[in-house]
DNA sequence: CAGTGGTCTAGACCACAAC
DNA sequence: TTGTGGTCTAGACCACTGG
């Protein structure tokens, strides 16, 4: 730390200072004024070196109380949600895609208040099966909101799926997602292979644009899946 | 925008720009120096706009290439990751917690495997269950390696679980977890109430520090358990 | 090689909240 | 009241990389 510091050797030392150094859980920091003295560097260099701790959920840091170390630091895990098809690519299997059934229909009442839909609303059900190197993978159960979007209910979804299309027409939506596990129905059975009653890994979306409901899917994946994060 | 404007509403507009404006997947922005005097603000602003949008995955920033939008925005959820009783606390439910099971033991190879291990380290095994209103809400089945913390194999778990002891010791440690659906096997029926073979949502962590592996557990939730996030 | 983003500075004013 | 972090500026140099 002899000569003028980076915001990311700043950062570096304070979360040696932190982790393996004099700082526990609990410590006051000094100032970012004299932090800035100290590394021989200017104060807005500091500041983002604390802010980025403090982000990550290390730091405390309160007008006039100062920077803090969190007694119990704020854990997240980000998990990253991508595209069936760039998960399997990614895997180095080949992906290939399978329409199972597509039909529009009025909105079934569960689907109505589960998406704040009003009763009667079309929405086109579609399901389909995404395999990676031939084998079953995730069965995708999706319902689409056709007051929202009308083009859909006039889309054919037999050569691709729904996913990639929704993405190239509404890219920047609000999402909810749940993970669970539930017993196989007949649909896994039927294609995911699974016996009835077998465990299933399930992520449910549910996704607006604008306020409104966009799409609500249910992904049921293959057996021993796991989903993986480092923090 | 008439007035200089702060960082967050240049983010604001660009944003909108993105996801309902002119700015559509692929588009190129424009540089910051023109951003900059469009705004009536400081470079050094419209950077921290940018950046921060870069960092939520919806641009693609490259030297000499510019700044563009994503085609296929990263989407990546963020779970916290609460330490039981404040999970439980938080629902507004009493929290409690009953030990299972304490053992000091060598290593049982697959664990020694997995924690890149000696064989024949001294390992504590506790096996816990912690309510939620009195009804089994997670069941904990944890390793922790008695050579990294010598102290854990004299410790009681009798009163309190051996999370809370093991933040409280190594608070900001590096951690892989995973979410799973697994058949209940023995210890779930009997403490959470499952049928054996019912689908169980399970997570499983490993954590080190320092490059030396502290702890594996196995965290069981009960029936109906959800993780949910929102991105 | 030249244009873009990446970073740093020295200084300033402000907002909040602890004292 | 006052000390702390939060933000902004105007300017500068640098690093990477696309053309």
């Amino acid at each position: 730390m002899a000569e003028a510091a980076s915001f990311r050797e700043v950062k570096a030392e304070i979360l040696r200072r932190i982790t393996t150094g004099p700082w526990g859980p609990g410590a006051l920091l000094p100032g970012e004024v004299a932090l800035a003295e100290e590394f021989g560097c200017s104060r807005a260099t500091v500041n983002r070196a604390l802010r980025e701790l403090d982000e990550q959920g290390l730091l405390d840091r309160r007008r006039k109380a100062g920077t803090r170390v969190r007694a119990a630091p704020i854990r997240a895990a980000r998990f990253e949600m991508p595209v069936v098809r760039a998960e399997v690519e990614r895997s180095g299997a080949a992906y290939s895609y399978v329409l199972i059934r597509q039909e529009s229909l009025p909105a079934p009442a569960w689907l109505a208040a589960r998406l704040a839909l009003t009763p009667g609303t079309p929405v086109l059900h579609v399901v389909c099966l995404h395999h990676a190197d031939g084998r079953p993978f995730q069965l995708e159960d999706r319902w689409i909101n056709g007051a929202a979007l009308p083009e859909v209910l006039a889309h054919d979804f037999t050569a691709a799926g729904p996913n990639e299309w929704l993405i190239a027409t509404v890219p920047y939506s609000e999402v909810e997602v749940s993970f669970l596990a539930a017993p196989a129905g007949p649909l896994e059975a039927e294609h995911l292979g699974h016996r009835p009653g077998d465990p299933v890994f399930r992520a449910e979306r549910m996704t607006w644009w604008q306020g409104a409901a966009i799409t609500q899917v249910t992904l049921s994946f293959r057996q021993g899946y796991r989903m993986t994060a480092r923090y």
